[in-house]
DNA sequence: GATTTCACGTA
DNA sequence: CGTACGTGAAATCC
Protein backbone atom coordinates (compact mmCIF):
# COMPACT_ATOMS: atom_id res chain seq x y z
CA UNK A 1 0.00 0.00 0.00
CA UNK A 2 1.54 3.43 -1.22
CA UNK A 3 0.52 6.39 1.78
CA UNK A 4 -0.47 9.98 0.02
CA UNK A 5 -0.74 13.00 2.71
CA UNK A 6 -2.35 16.43 1.82
CA UNK A 7 -1.64 19.18 4.30
CA UNK A 8 -2.58 21.93 2.81
CA UNK A 9 -0.72 22.67 -0.59
CA UNK A 10 2.11 20.23 0.03
CA UNK A 11 1.81 16.86 -0.35
CA UNK A 12 3.45 13.16 -0.24
CA UNK A 13 3.82 10.06 -1.53
CA UNK A 14 5.39 7.59 0.85
CA UNK A 15 7.39 4.62 0.21
CA UNK A 16 6.56 2.95 3.64
CA UNK A 17 10.03 0.83 3.22
CA UNK A 18 12.04 3.68 2.78
CA UNK A 19 10.99 6.36 4.13
CA UNK A 20 13.84 8.32 2.42
CA UNK A 21 12.58 7.59 -0.79
CA UNK A 22 9.39 9.75 -0.08
CA UNK A 23 7.76 11.81 -2.71
CA UNK A 24 7.38 15.52 -1.42
CA UNK A 25 6.23 18.50 -3.13
CA UNK A 26 3.23 20.38 -4.38
CA UNK A 27 -0.62 19.45 -5.56
CA UNK A 28 0.49 19.91 -9.18
CA UNK A 29 3.30 16.79 -8.64
CA UNK A 30 1.01 15.29 -6.72
CA UNK A 31 -1.16 14.73 -9.75
CA UNK A 32 1.65 13.76 -11.86
CA UNK A 33 3.18 11.03 -9.40
CA UNK A 34 -0.21 9.51 -8.43
CA UNK A 35 -1.42 8.99 -12.28
CA UNK A 36 1.99 7.56 -13.04
CA UNK A 37 2.05 4.88 -10.62
CA UNK A 38 -1.86 4.21 -11.07
CA UNK A 39 -1.55 3.38 -14.44
CA UNK A 40 1.43 1.32 -14.60
CA UNK A 41 0.11 -0.54 -11.18
CA UNK A 42 -3.01 -0.05 -9.93
CA UNK A 43 -1.67 -0.09 -6.54
CA UNK A 44 -3.62 -0.29 -3.15
CA UNK A 45 -3.54 3.72 -1.76
CA UNK A 46 -3.74 4.05 2.02
CA UNK A 47 -5.26 7.64 2.68
CA UNK A 48 -6.38 9.32 6.25
CA UNK A 49 -9.75 9.90 4.47
CA UNK A 50 -10.69 9.55 0.79
CA UNK A 51 -12.59 12.89 0.78
CA UNK A 52 -9.24 15.04 2.06
CA UNK A 53 -6.52 12.89 -0.36
CA UNK A 54 -8.56 11.96 -3.26
CA UNK A 55 -10.48 15.35 -3.77
CA UNK A 56 -8.04 17.27 -4.91
CA UNK A 57 -7.27 14.66 -7.81
CA UNK A 58 -10.79 13.74 -8.69
CA UNK A 59 -10.88 17.54 -9.00
CA UNK A 60 -8.69 17.51 -12.05
CA UNK A 61 -9.29 14.16 -13.04
CA UNK A 62 -7.58 11.72 -11.66
CA UNK A 63 -8.91 8.57 -10.21
CA UNK A 64 -7.64 5.27 -8.52
CA UNK A 65 -9.28 2.02 -8.15
CA UNK A 66 -8.38 0.91 -5.02
CA UNK A 67 -7.34 2.74 -1.33
CA UNK A 68 -7.56 1.36 2.20
CA UNK A 69 -9.30 4.10 3.73
CA UNK A 70 -7.95 4.58 7.36
CA UNK A 71 -11.17 6.58 8.95
CA UNK A 72 -13.65 4.15 6.97
CA UNK A 73 -11.79 1.42 8.28
CA UNK A 74 -12.05 2.35 12.01
CA UNK A 75 -15.10 3.33 11.77
CA UNK A 76 -16.05 -0.64 10.70
CA UNK A 77 -13.84 -1.96 14.07
CA UNK A 78 -14.96 0.39 16.48
CA UNK A 79 -18.31 1.76 15.36
CA UNK A 80 -19.68 5.19 15.68
CA UNK A 81 -19.00 8.00 13.24
CA UNK A 82 -16.94 10.23 14.60
CA UNK A 83 -13.14 9.50 13.14
CA UNK A 84 -9.76 10.79 11.88
CA UNK A 85 -6.01 9.86 11.88
CA UNK A 86 -6.09 10.29 15.60
CA UNK A 87 -8.53 8.40 16.19
CA UNK A 88 -7.79 5.74 14.24
CA UNK A 89 -4.23 5.11 15.35
CA UNK A 90 -5.50 5.71 18.94
CA UNK A 91 -7.88 2.25 18.04
CA UNK A 92 -5.15 0.43 16.75
CA UNK A 93 -2.99 0.77 19.83
CA UNK A 94 -5.92 0.11 22.10
CA UNK A 95 -5.53 3.54 23.55
CA UNK A 96 -8.25 5.57 25.63
CA UNK A 97 -10.23 7.74 23.44
CA UNK A 98 -11.07 9.88 26.21
CA UNK A 99 -7.82 10.72 27.18
CA UNK A 100 -7.42 11.80 22.98
CA UNK A 101 -5.59 15.37 22.66
CA UNK A 102 -7.08 18.02 20.94
CA UNK A 103 -4.53 20.95 19.29
CA UNK A 104 -5.10 24.04 20.77
CA UNK A 105 -5.62 26.70 18.21
CA UNK A 106 -3.92 29.66 19.87
CA UNK A 107 -1.23 27.18 20.45
CA UNK A 108 -0.11 27.14 16.59
CA UNK A 109 1.44 30.07 16.20
CA UNK A 110 3.57 29.97 19.29
CA UNK A 111 5.37 26.91 19.24
CA UNK A 112 4.69 25.92 15.46
CA UNK A 113 5.04 22.94 13.01
CA UNK A 114 8.76 23.94 12.11
CA UNK A 115 9.73 22.72 16.09
CA UNK A 116 8.97 18.82 15.76
CA UNK A 117 10.91 16.64 16.01
CA UNK A 118 10.46 14.34 12.96
CA UNK A 119 11.40 11.34 15.50
CA UNK A 120 8.63 12.18 17.72
CA UNK A 121 5.03 11.36 15.93
CA UNK A 122 3.21 10.55 19.79
CA UNK A 123 3.00 11.75 22.87
CA UNK A 124 4.25 10.12 26.19
CA UNK A 125 0.98 8.58 26.53
CA UNK A 126 0.77 6.94 23.10
CA UNK A 127 -1.50 9.23 21.35
CA UNK A 128 -0.57 10.90 18.28
CA UNK A 129 1.09 14.17 18.19
CA UNK A 130 -2.07 16.50 17.12
CA UNK A 131 0.33 19.18 16.00
CA UNK A 132 1.66 16.93 13.37
CA UNK A 133 -1.37 18.07 11.18
CA UNK A 134 -0.94 21.85 11.93
CA UNK A 135 0.14 25.04 10.49
CA UNK A 136 2.23 24.99 7.39
CA UNK A 137 4.01 21.27 7.37
CA UNK A 138 7.24 20.73 6.96
CA UNK A 139 8.82 18.15 4.43
CA UNK A 140 10.06 15.90 7.04
CA UNK A 141 6.51 16.35 8.75
CA UNK A 142 4.75 14.92 5.72
CA UNK A 143 7.22 12.38 5.50
CA UNK A 144 6.40 11.44 9.37
CA UNK A 145 2.75 11.22 8.74
CA UNK A 146 2.98 8.38 5.82
CA UNK A 147 4.94 6.72 8.41
CA UNK A 148 2.32 6.82 10.46
CA UNK A 149 -0.58 6.11 7.98
CA UNK A 150 1.45 2.97 7.12
CA UNK A 151 2.07 1.82 10.55
CA UNK A 152 -2.38 2.53 11.53
CA UNK A 153 -2.55 0.64 8.65
CA UNK A 154 -1.00 -2.40 9.23
CA UNK A 155 -2.61 -2.92 12.50
CA UNK A 156 -5.46 -2.43 11.29
CA UNK A 157 -5.11 -4.85 8.76
CA UNK A 158 -4.33 -7.49 11.52
CA UNK A 159 -7.23 -6.61 13.69
CA UNK A 160 -9.76 -6.97 10.23
CA UNK A 161 -8.02 -10.34 10.04
CA UNK A 162 -8.54 -11.93 13.56
CA UNK A 163 -12.10 -10.58 12.90
CA UNK A 164 -12.16 -12.53 9.79
CA UNK A 165 -11.89 -12.43 5.72
CA UNK A 166 -15.29 -10.85 5.63
CA UNK A 167 -13.99 -7.73 7.74
CA UNK A 168 -11.01 -7.19 5.66
CA UNK A 169 -13.32 -7.31 2.30
CA UNK A 170 -15.44 -4.92 3.72
CA UNK A 171 -12.51 -2.75 4.73
CA UNK A 172 -11.72 -2.66 1.10
CA UNK A 173 -15.47 -2.51 -0.08
CA UNK A 174 -15.71 0.50 2.19
CA UNK A 175 -12.70 2.15 1.33
CA UNK A 176 -14.36 2.12 -2.67
CA UNK A 177 -17.56 3.27 -0.92
CA UNK A 178 -15.81 5.92 0.34
CA UNK A 179 -14.13 6.76 -2.84
CA UNK A 180 -17.22 6.83 -4.29
CA UNK A 181 -18.46 9.16 -2.29
CA UNK A 182 -15.83 11.63 -3.53
CA UNK A 183 -16.60 11.16 -6.95
CA UNK A 184 -20.26 11.35 -6.75
CA UNK A 185 -19.89 14.74 -5.01
CA UNK A 186 -17.90 15.86 -8.21
CA UNK A 187 -20.15 14.28 -10.63
CA UNK A 188 -23.85 14.96 -9.71
CA UNK A 189 -26.98 13.62 -11.00
CA UNK A 190 -28.05 14.86 -14.15
CA UNK A 191 -30.88 17.18 -13.93
CA UNK A 192 -33.32 17.84 -16.99
CA UNK A 193 -33.57 21.50 -15.92
CA UNK A 194 -36.77 22.68 -18.30
CA UNK A 195 -38.48 19.59 -17.17
CA UNK A 196 -37.80 20.68 -13.48
CA UNK A 197 -38.62 24.14 -13.58
CA UNK A 198 -41.87 23.02 -15.25
CA UNK A 199 -42.69 20.27 -12.49
CA UNK A 200 -42.13 22.66 -10.17
CA UNK A 201 -44.46 25.11 -11.98
CA UNK A 202 -47.23 22.63 -11.73
CA UNK A 203 -46.97 22.65 -8.08
CA UNK A 204 -46.49 26.24 -7.04
CA UNK A 205 -46.77 27.77 -10.23
CA UNK A 206 -44.06 30.22 -12.10
CA UNK A 207 -40.98 31.29 -10.96
CA UNK A 208 -41.94 35.18 -8.79
CA UNK A 209 -40.19 37.84 -9.82
CA UNK A 210 -39.80 39.55 -6.33
CA UNK A 211 -40.77 38.91 -2.60
CA UNK A 212 -44.13 40.66 -3.08
CA UNK A 213 -45.30 38.53 -5.92
CA UNK A 214 -43.76 35.41 -3.61
CA UNK A 215 -46.28 36.37 -0.67
CA UNK A 216 -48.88 36.70 -2.83
CA UNK A 217 -48.56 33.51 -4.23
CA UNK A 218 -48.74 31.91 -0.75
CA UNK A 219 -51.24 33.74 0.06
CA UNK A 220 -52.88 32.17 -2.95
CA UNK A 221 -51.94 28.45 -1.89
CA UNK A 222 -53.41 28.71 1.56
CA UNK A 223 -56.25 30.31 0.46
CA UNK A 224 -57.17 27.19 -1.06
CA UNK A 225 -57.44 25.75 2.38
CA UNK A 226 -58.34 28.25 4.01
CA UNK A 227 -61.68 29.04 2.07
CA UNK A 228 -63.19 26.29 3.50
CA UNK A 229 -62.72 27.14 7.02
CA UNK A 230 -64.78 30.41 6.96
CA UNK A 231 -64.12 32.49 10.43
CA UNK A 232 -60.53 30.94 10.19
CA UNK A 233 -58.88 33.10 7.80
CA UNK A 234 -56.07 34.17 10.33
CA UNK A 235 -54.56 30.27 10.89
CA UNK A 236 -51.54 29.93 10.12
CA UNK A 237 -50.85 26.19 7.97
CA UNK A 238 -47.50 26.10 8.89
CA UNK A 239 -48.20 25.89 12.34
CA UNK A 240 -49.30 22.52 13.38
CA UNK A 241 -51.00 23.33 16.73
CA UNK A 242 -53.32 26.10 14.99
CA UNK A 243 -53.80 23.55 11.86
CA UNK A 244 -55.02 20.66 14.87
CA UNK A 245 -57.49 23.36 15.71
CA UNK A 246 -58.30 24.34 12.80
CA UNK A 247 -59.76 21.08 11.90
CA UNK A 248 -61.28 20.87 15.52
CA UNK A 249 -63.23 23.33 14.33
CA UNK A 250 -65.01 21.46 11.38
CA UNK A 251 -65.28 18.24 13.62
CA UNK A 252 -62.14 16.83 13.00
CA UNK A 253 -60.32 15.77 16.62
CA UNK A 254 -56.50 14.09 16.18
CA UNK A 255 -53.56 13.90 18.68
CA UNK A 256 -51.46 15.49 15.09
CA UNK A 257 -52.01 16.69 11.83
CA UNK A 258 -49.58 13.98 10.23
CA UNK A 259 -50.45 12.58 6.73
CA UNK A 260 -50.95 8.94 7.54
CA UNK A 261 -53.29 10.11 10.48
CA UNK A 262 -55.49 12.72 8.08
CA UNK A 263 -56.08 9.96 6.03
CA UNK A 264 -59.13 8.52 6.98
CA UNK A 265 -60.56 11.61 7.54
CA UNK A 266 -60.06 12.82 4.06
CA UNK A 267 -63.71 12.67 2.98
CA UNK A 268 -64.89 13.65 6.60
CA UNK A 269 -64.72 17.15 4.92
CA UNK A 270 -63.24 18.64 2.42
CA UNK A 271 -60.71 20.71 4.52
CA UNK A 272 -59.03 17.81 4.99
CA UNK A 273 -57.92 16.79 1.27
CA UNK A 274 -57.11 20.60 0.65
CA UNK A 275 -54.81 20.30 3.29
CA UNK A 276 -53.16 17.36 2.67
CA UNK A 277 -52.37 18.54 -1.29
CA UNK A 278 -51.43 21.95 0.57
CA UNK A 279 -48.58 19.97 2.24
CA UNK A 280 -47.78 18.59 -1.07
CA UNK A 281 -47.19 21.60 -2.83
CA UNK A 282 -45.98 23.46 0.27
CA UNK A 283 -42.97 20.67 -0.06
CA UNK A 284 -42.11 21.24 -3.34
CA UNK A 285 -42.28 25.05 -2.49
CA UNK A 286 -40.15 25.39 0.20
CA UNK A 287 -38.05 21.99 0.20
CA UNK A 288 -37.67 21.00 -3.31
CA UNK A 289 -38.81 24.72 -5.46
CA UNK A 290 -37.22 27.20 -7.34
CA UNK A 291 -33.89 28.19 -4.70
CA UNK A 292 -33.35 24.52 -4.48
CA UNK A 293 -32.43 24.46 -8.41
CA UNK A 294 -30.67 27.89 -8.12
CA UNK A 295 -28.83 26.83 -5.11
CA UNK A 296 -27.62 22.39 -6.39
CA UNK A 297 -28.31 22.00 -9.82
CA UNK A 298 -25.04 23.74 -11.44
CA UNK A 299 -24.73 25.20 -14.73
CA UNK A 300 -23.76 21.91 -16.04
CA UNK A 301 -26.88 20.51 -15.47
CA UNK A 302 -25.96 17.89 -12.50
CA UNK A 303 -27.07 18.44 -9.13
CA UNK A 304 -24.61 18.05 -6.70
CA UNK A 305 -24.40 17.21 -2.77
CA UNK A 306 -22.21 15.69 -0.21
CA UNK A 307 -22.21 12.05 0.25
CA UNK A 308 -21.09 10.04 3.06
CA UNK A 309 -19.89 6.34 3.28
CA UNK A 310 -21.52 5.46 6.31
CA UNK A 311 -23.98 6.97 8.64
CA UNK A 312 -23.86 7.10 12.21
CA UNK A 313 -25.99 3.68 13.26
CA UNK A 314 -25.56 1.00 10.76
CA UNK A 315 -23.66 2.36 8.02
CA UNK A 316 -26.02 3.24 5.20
CA UNK A 317 -24.95 6.05 2.46
CA UNK A 318 -26.43 9.55 3.07
CA UNK A 319 -26.76 12.58 0.53
CA UNK A 320 -27.38 15.96 0.56
CA UNK A 321 -29.60 18.57 -1.00
CA UNK A 322 -32.08 16.61 -1.78
CA UNK A 323 -30.73 13.51 -3.55
CA UNK A 324 -32.09 11.10 -0.80
CA UNK A 325 -35.23 12.27 -0.77
CA UNK A 326 -36.11 13.60 -4.20
CA UNK A 327 -40.08 13.12 -4.35
CA UNK A 328 -40.99 10.54 -6.94
CA UNK A 329 -43.03 13.92 -8.70
CA UNK A 330 -39.88 15.21 -9.78
CA UNK A 331 -38.39 11.76 -11.00
CA UNK A 332 -39.02 13.02 -14.79
CA UNK A 333 -36.21 15.62 -14.38
CA UNK A 334 -33.65 13.17 -14.15
CA UNK A 335 -32.74 12.12 -17.12
CA UNK A 336 -29.62 10.99 -19.55
CA UNK A 337 -27.58 13.29 -21.24
CA UNK A 338 -27.40 13.49 -25.01
CA UNK A 339 -25.61 10.34 -26.17
CA UNK A 340 -26.51 8.60 -22.66
CA UNK A 341 -28.92 6.44 -21.28
CA UNK A 342 -29.59 5.77 -17.35
CA UNK A 343 -29.16 1.71 -16.49
CA UNK A 344 -31.23 1.53 -13.42
CA UNK A 345 -30.69 -1.53 -10.93
CA UNK A 346 -32.35 -2.37 -7.96
CA UNK A 347 -31.73 -5.32 -5.20
CA UNK A 348 -34.72 -7.33 -5.03
CA UNK A 349 -35.99 -7.85 -1.48
CA UNK A 350 -32.25 -7.81 -0.12
CA UNK A 351 -32.92 -7.46 3.01
CA UNK A 352 -34.73 -10.85 4.17
CA UNK A 353 -32.05 -12.17 2.07
CA UNK A 354 -29.07 -10.67 3.77
CA UNK A 355 -31.12 -12.10 6.93
CA UNK A 356 -30.81 -15.22 5.11
CA UNK A 357 -27.35 -15.31 4.94
CA UNK A 358 -26.25 -13.41 8.77
CA UNK A 359 -28.51 -16.24 10.33
CA UNK A 360 -27.59 -19.09 8.26
CA UNK A 361 -30.92 -20.33 8.42
CA UNK A 362 -31.02 -22.93 5.52
CA UNK A 363 -34.90 -23.21 5.36
CA UNK A 364 -35.25 -19.14 4.71
CA UNK A 365 -32.26 -19.76 2.31
CA UNK A 366 -34.30 -22.13 0.70
CA UNK A 367 -36.93 -19.83 0.05
CA UNK A 368 -34.15 -16.82 -1.51
CA UNK A 369 -33.78 -19.74 -4.48
CA UNK A 370 -37.18 -18.27 -5.79
CA UNK A 371 -37.13 -14.89 -7.13
CA UNK A 372 -40.18 -13.82 -5.75
CA UNK A 373 -39.25 -14.45 -1.72
CA UNK A 374 -41.96 -14.19 -0.22
CA UNK A 375 -43.95 -16.65 -2.42
CA UNK A 376 -42.76 -19.71 -1.06
CA UNK A 377 -42.16 -18.00 2.50
CA UNK A 378 -46.58 -18.02 2.06
CA UNK A 379 -46.49 -21.33 1.31
CA UNK A 380 -44.77 -22.81 3.85
CA UNK A 381 -46.58 -20.69 6.27
CA UNK A 382 -50.28 -21.62 4.81
CA UNK A 383 -51.10 -17.66 4.40
CA UNK A 384 -51.41 -15.16 1.52
CA UNK A 385 -48.08 -13.43 -0.10
CA UNK A 386 -49.62 -10.48 1.50
CA UNK A 387 -49.56 -11.65 4.60
CA UNK A 388 -46.32 -13.19 4.04
CA UNK A 389 -44.76 -10.04 3.42
CA UNK A 390 -45.85 -8.08 6.37
CA UNK A 391 -44.53 -10.51 8.74
CA UNK A 392 -41.18 -10.88 7.38
CA UNK A 393 -40.82 -7.15 7.79
CA UNK A 394 -42.47 -7.19 10.70
CA UNK A 395 -40.00 -9.61 11.97
CA UNK A 396 -37.04 -7.69 11.10
CA UNK A 397 -38.45 -4.28 12.28
CA UNK A 398 -39.48 -5.43 15.74
CA UNK A 399 -43.33 -4.29 14.86
CA UNK A 400 -45.75 -6.48 17.41
CA UNK A 401 -48.97 -4.72 16.24
CA UNK A 402 -51.61 -5.47 13.86
CA UNK A 403 -52.02 -9.18 11.73
CA UNK A 404 -48.05 -8.84 11.25
CA UNK A 405 -47.65 -9.06 14.54
CA UNK A 406 -50.16 -12.30 15.29
CA UNK A 407 -48.33 -13.67 12.06
CA UNK A 408 -44.66 -13.71 13.96
CA UNK A 409 -45.37 -17.13 15.87
CA UNK A 410 -46.07 -18.97 12.40
CA UNK A 411 -42.88 -16.97 11.28
CA UNK A 412 -40.99 -18.85 14.21
CA UNK A 413 -41.87 -21.91 14.18
CA UNK A 414 -40.75 -22.00 10.12
CA UNK A 415 -37.83 -20.28 10.86
CA UNK A 416 -36.80 -20.74 14.11
CA UNK A 417 -32.21 -19.91 12.72
CA UNK A 418 -33.80 -16.90 11.24
CA UNK A 419 -35.73 -15.32 14.30
CA UNK A 420 -33.35 -16.41 16.69
CA UNK A 421 -30.99 -14.59 15.16
CA UNK A 422 -33.16 -11.49 15.33
CA UNK A 423 -34.11 -11.84 18.90
CA UNK A 424 -30.73 -12.47 19.83
CA UNK A 425 -29.83 -9.04 18.51
CA UNK A 426 -32.46 -7.61 20.55
CA UNK A 427 -31.55 -9.07 23.35
CA UNK A 428 -28.04 -7.31 22.45
CA UNK A 429 -29.88 -4.20 22.12
CA UNK A 430 -31.70 -4.17 25.60
CA UNK A 431 -28.06 -4.65 27.64
CA UNK A 432 -26.47 -2.59 25.44
CA UNK A 433 -24.35 -5.34 24.35
CA UNK A 434 -22.13 -4.01 21.26
CA UNK A 435 -23.39 -6.29 18.35
CA UNK A 436 -21.28 -6.83 14.13
CA UNK A 437 -22.77 -6.55 11.17
CA UNK A 438 -21.94 -9.60 8.74
CA UNK A 439 -19.09 -7.48 7.41
CA UNK A 440 -17.61 -6.48 11.24
CA UNK A 441 -18.82 -3.58 11.56
CA UNK A 442 -19.38 -2.73 15.39
CA UNK A 443 -22.26 -0.84 16.42
CA UNK A 444 -22.38 0.64 19.66
CA UNK A 445 -25.16 0.24 21.98
CA UNK A 446 -23.65 1.89 25.24
CA UNK A 447 -22.93 5.47 23.54
CA UNK A 448 -25.67 5.64 20.79
CA UNK A 449 -28.74 5.94 22.29
CA UNK A 450 -28.09 6.47 25.74
CA UNK A 451 -31.59 8.29 26.34
CA UNK A 452 -33.88 5.31 24.22
CA UNK A 453 -35.71 3.15 26.69
CA UNK A 454 -34.84 -0.64 26.12
CA UNK A 455 -37.89 -1.55 23.16
CA UNK A 456 -36.37 1.52 21.08
CA UNK A 457 -32.96 0.22 21.34
CA UNK A 458 -34.04 -3.62 20.71
CA UNK A 459 -36.06 -2.50 17.90
CA UNK A 460 -32.93 -0.26 17.05
CA UNK A 461 -30.52 -2.70 17.23
CA UNK A 462 -33.03 -6.17 15.61
CA UNK A 463 -32.55 -3.94 12.26
CA UNK A 464 -29.46 -2.30 12.47
CA UNK A 465 -27.98 -5.85 11.95
CA UNK A 466 -29.72 -6.36 9.06
CA UNK A 467 -29.74 -3.03 7.75
CA UNK A 468 -26.27 -2.32 8.18
CA UNK A 469 -25.45 -5.72 6.87
CA UNK A 470 -27.39 -4.85 3.38
CA UNK A 471 -25.80 -1.52 3.27
CA UNK A 472 -22.45 -3.43 3.19
CA UNK A 473 -23.80 -6.13 0.32
CA UNK A 474 -24.62 -2.93 -1.50
CA UNK A 475 -21.63 -1.10 -1.45
CA UNK A 476 -19.38 -3.60 -2.45
CA UNK A 477 -21.74 -4.26 -5.00
CA UNK A 478 -21.12 -0.50 -6.24
CA UNK A 479 -17.91 -0.05 -5.70
CA UNK A 480 -17.79 -3.71 -8.39
CA UNK A 481 -20.05 -1.78 -10.81
CA UNK A 482 -17.81 1.23 -10.71
CA UNK A 483 -14.16 -1.05 -11.51
CA UNK A 484 -16.26 -3.02 -14.07
CA UNK A 485 -18.45 -0.23 -16.08
CA UNK A 486 -15.66 2.85 -15.63
CA UNK A 487 -13.90 1.78 -18.87
CA UNK A 488 -16.85 1.53 -20.33
CA UNK A 489 -16.63 5.28 -20.07
CA UNK A 490 -19.94 4.91 -17.51
CA UNK A 491 -20.36 6.67 -14.12
CA UNK A 492 -22.77 5.90 -11.17
CA UNK A 493 -25.03 9.10 -10.83
CA UNK A 494 -26.92 7.99 -7.64
CA UNK A 495 -26.84 5.15 -4.56
CA UNK A 496 -30.25 4.64 -3.12
CA UNK A 497 -29.75 2.25 -0.28
CA UNK A 498 -30.78 -0.81 -2.48
CA UNK A 499 -30.90 1.00 -6.13
CA UNK A 500 -27.97 2.13 -8.47
CA UNK A 501 -28.22 4.80 -11.58
CA UNK A 502 -25.60 4.56 -13.60
CA UNK A 503 -25.12 7.09 -16.68
CA UNK A 504 -23.80 5.04 -19.67
CA UNK A 505 -23.05 5.88 -23.29
CA UNK A 506 -26.38 4.53 -25.40
CA UNK A 507 -23.96 2.48 -27.19
CA UNK A 508 -22.16 0.40 -24.55
CA UNK A 509 -26.10 0.29 -22.48
CA UNK A 510 -25.67 -3.85 -23.04
CA UNK A 511 -22.44 -4.04 -21.84
CA UNK A 512 -23.21 -2.13 -18.53
CA UNK A 513 -26.31 -4.27 -17.93
CA UNK A 514 -24.54 -7.31 -18.03
CA UNK A 515 -21.57 -6.07 -16.19
CA UNK A 516 -24.21 -5.02 -13.14
CA UNK A 517 -25.65 -8.14 -13.16
CA UNK A 518 -22.28 -9.82 -13.13
CA UNK A 519 -21.00 -7.37 -10.45
CA UNK A 520 -24.23 -8.87 -8.09
CA UNK A 521 -23.09 -12.70 -8.40
CA UNK A 522 -19.33 -11.53 -7.96
CA UNK A 523 -19.69 -8.98 -4.80
CA UNK A 524 -22.34 -11.07 -3.42
CA UNK A 525 -19.89 -14.13 -3.41
CA UNK A 526 -17.25 -12.18 -1.66
CA UNK A 527 -19.37 -10.81 1.06
CA UNK A 528 -21.07 -13.34 1.98
CA UNK A 529 -17.33 -15.28 2.40
CA UNK A 530 -17.78 -17.80 -0.04
CA UNK A 531 -14.38 -18.43 -2.07
CA UNK A 532 -14.26 -20.66 -5.47
CA UNK A 533 -16.92 -21.31 -7.59
CA UNK A 534 -20.64 -21.43 -6.76
CA UNK A 535 -22.05 -24.55 -6.29
CA UNK A 536 -25.45 -24.70 -7.52
CA UNK A 537 -26.50 -27.66 -4.99
CA UNK A 538 -25.56 -25.65 -2.14
CA UNK A 539 -27.98 -25.94 0.37
CA UNK A 540 -26.86 -22.70 2.47
CA UNK A 541 -26.35 -20.67 -0.46
CA UNK A 542 -28.31 -17.67 -0.48
CA UNK A 543 -29.65 -15.75 -4.10
CA UNK A 544 -29.69 -11.96 -4.77
CA UNK A 545 -31.68 -11.11 -7.57
CA UNK A 546 -30.95 -7.53 -9.21
CA UNK A 547 -33.98 -6.22 -11.62
CA UNK A 548 -31.98 -3.96 -14.40
CA UNK A 549 -33.45 -1.23 -16.96
CA UNK A 550 -32.48 0.84 -19.75
CA UNK A 551 -34.01 4.00 -19.53
CA UNK A 552 -33.81 7.71 -21.01
CA UNK A 553 -35.58 9.62 -17.33
CA UNK A 554 -35.62 7.57 -14.12
CA UNK A 555 -39.67 8.16 -14.10
CA UNK A 556 -39.87 5.57 -17.10
CA UNK A 557 -38.62 3.09 -14.19
CA UNK A 558 -41.65 0.66 -13.05
CA UNK A 559 -40.86 1.77 -9.55
C1' DG B 1 -27.83 31.77 17.64
C1' DA B 2 -28.40 26.92 18.75
C1' DT B 3 -31.52 23.18 19.74
C1' DT B 4 -35.98 20.83 19.72
C1' DT B 5 -40.50 19.58 17.72
C1' DC B 6 -43.33 18.62 13.95
C1' DA B 7 -43.87 17.22 9.48
C1' DC B 8 -42.62 14.57 5.26
C1' DG B 9 -39.65 12.97 1.38
C1' DT B 10 -36.74 8.54 0.18
C1' DA B 11 -35.17 3.43 1.08
C1' DC C 1 -44.88 1.00 19.91
C1' DG C 2 -41.48 -0.77 12.42
C1' DT C 3 -36.09 1.17 11.05
C1' DA C 4 -32.72 4.72 8.99
C1' DC C 5 -31.54 9.32 6.94
C1' DG C 6 -31.88 14.93 5.40
C1' DT C 7 -34.55 19.20 5.13
C1' DG C 8 -37.46 23.20 6.43
C1' DA C 9 -40.53 26.03 9.51
C1' DA C 10 -41.85 27.29 13.93
C1' DA C 11 -41.28 27.06 18.70
C1' DT C 12 -38.21 26.94 22.44
C1' DC C 13 -34.07 27.59 24.99
C1' DC C 14 -30.43 29.84 26.01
Amino acid sequence: MIPIVIVGNRAAVGDPEAPGDTWVGDLEGLVRVVARLEAATHPRWLVSSSREALEPLVDVGVRVQRCWDITEVHRILHGGWAADLGRAWAGAHGLDLATLPTPRRDDLFDHGAADLPTAGLTQPDGHLRPDLFDGSATDDQLRALTTVLSRTAALQEQQAGRLGPRTVAAAHSESAAAMLCVELAHDGLPIDRPTAEDLVSRAVGPRPRDEMEAARVRAARDDQVLRLAPGRGHTDLRNPVQVRELLATVGVTVPNTRAHVLEPFRTTHPLVEALLQWRKDERIATTYGYRWLDDHVHHDGRLRGGWTACDGAAGRMTAQNGLHNLPAQLRPAVAAEPGHVLVRADLGQIEPRVLAVVSGDRAFAEATRADDLYAPVAAKLGVERPVAKVAVLAAMYGQRSGAAGRALGDLERAYPVAMRLLDDAYESGVARRPLRTWGGRRINLDTMMVDADDGSRGRFARNAVIQGSAAELFKAWAATVRHATAPLGAQIVLCLHDELLVQAPEDRAGEVVDAVGQCLTDSARRWSGRSGAPQPSDPDAVRFVADTSVLHRWSEAKG
